[in-house]
DNA sequence: GAGGTTGTGCAATCGCAATC
DNA sequence: GATTGCGATTGCACAACCTC
């Protein structure tokens, strides 16, 4: 998820992303109609995942086929439920559906192309009374298999859905994976991330907003720092608040006890 | 000319009260 | 508890301007 296989924007994008890094490339295509599924939309695949692994440890029968509760589904991904959040919502599945993605991520030793919808089919069940009766949803194979087999959905962080920007969410996904327990925290220059981002806005505005949410301290449970460089390029810093010197003014050790518990519930 | 900042448009989203 | 209506707010994308 850290690569671009979303828009990070709210309004409909159109535009392919093309993502090349090394040998590593990802093309995304979006139907001109209904365009390219959003950072929002992936919650459904969260809720299709925690539904999937929950089901699991129930000791219940899996399979790729999935019933839910539209009502249910917006709760899960902290939405509101009025109209134009079930209209929202089958949007997003449309948009899941339409998605075209070609990647050589995932191909093990392999290197070759894999082509791919996050949502193979979906169908609304409105019974012949006219009541509703949920929405039928089937992912695709790699993804039931990659939840069951190799956990590919972690733990659901609820500050995650508290995030509005898309780039917000982009960047904590990131900074999730690579930060993690690193005592030094990591780091990327703000080109290089404007590039992993598959943002259409410019690299100026990309990195003025990277600045605002340092600024912000926009990442909960992270401390953002920007500096140059000798050769003028920005940096983005990002260490977990509870790995900071204890008079660091982001300190904070009781996040420690949060992701640690986030971190056992990913773990089972 | 490149990169940074500010302002604007507009769709998406939110807050809250009312209604079913 | 679930759904609806509507005004307010938010935030992305873009354009214009500024600074170096």
């Amino acid at each position: 998820m850290e690569r671009p296989f979303f828009s990070l924007a709210k309004r409909k994008r159109v535009a392919p992303i093309e993502y090349r890094v090394g040998d590593i490339w990802v093309r995304v295509e979006a139907s001109p109609s209904r365009g390219m599924a959003t950072i929002w939309d992936a919650d459904i695949l969260l809720w299709a995942g925690s539904q999937l692994v929950e089901a699991r440890a129930k000791g219940l029968k899996t399979s790729p086929w999935l019933r839910g509760v539209p009502h249910q589904m917006l709760k899960f991904m902290g939405r509101g439920t009025r109209p134009d959040d079930y209209d929202r919502l089958f949007a997003a599945l449309g948009r899941l559906q339409a998605t075209n993605v070609t990647t050589n991520i995932r191909q093990g030793e392999r290197q070759r192309a894999h082509q791919f919808s996050w949502l193979s089919e979906w169908e609304r069940c409105i019974g012949r009374d006219g009541t509703h009766h949920g929405v039928d949803l089937v992912v695709p194979n790699w993804f039931y298999s990659g939840v069951l087999e190799s956990r590919l959905i972690l733990a659901v962080d609820p500050v995650y859905f508290q995030l509005t920007g898309g780039i917000e969410r982009w960047l904590y996904r990131v900074v999730r994976k690579h930060a993690g327990w690193q005592g030094a925290g990591w780091q990327f220059t703000l080109p290089q991330l404007h590039t992993k981002s598959g943002s259409a806005a410019r690299l100026s505005d990309f990195a003025f907003d990277i600045r605002q949410l340092a600024k912000r301290q926009a990442l909960p449970g992270y401390w953002l720092e920007i500096f140059r460089r000798s050769d003028g390029v920005d940096i983005l810093h990002f260490t977990h608040r509870s790995l900071l010197a204890a008079d660091h003014p982001g300190f904070d050790f009781s996040w420690q006890f949060l992701d640690r518990r986030l971190m056992e519930g990913a773990g089972g």
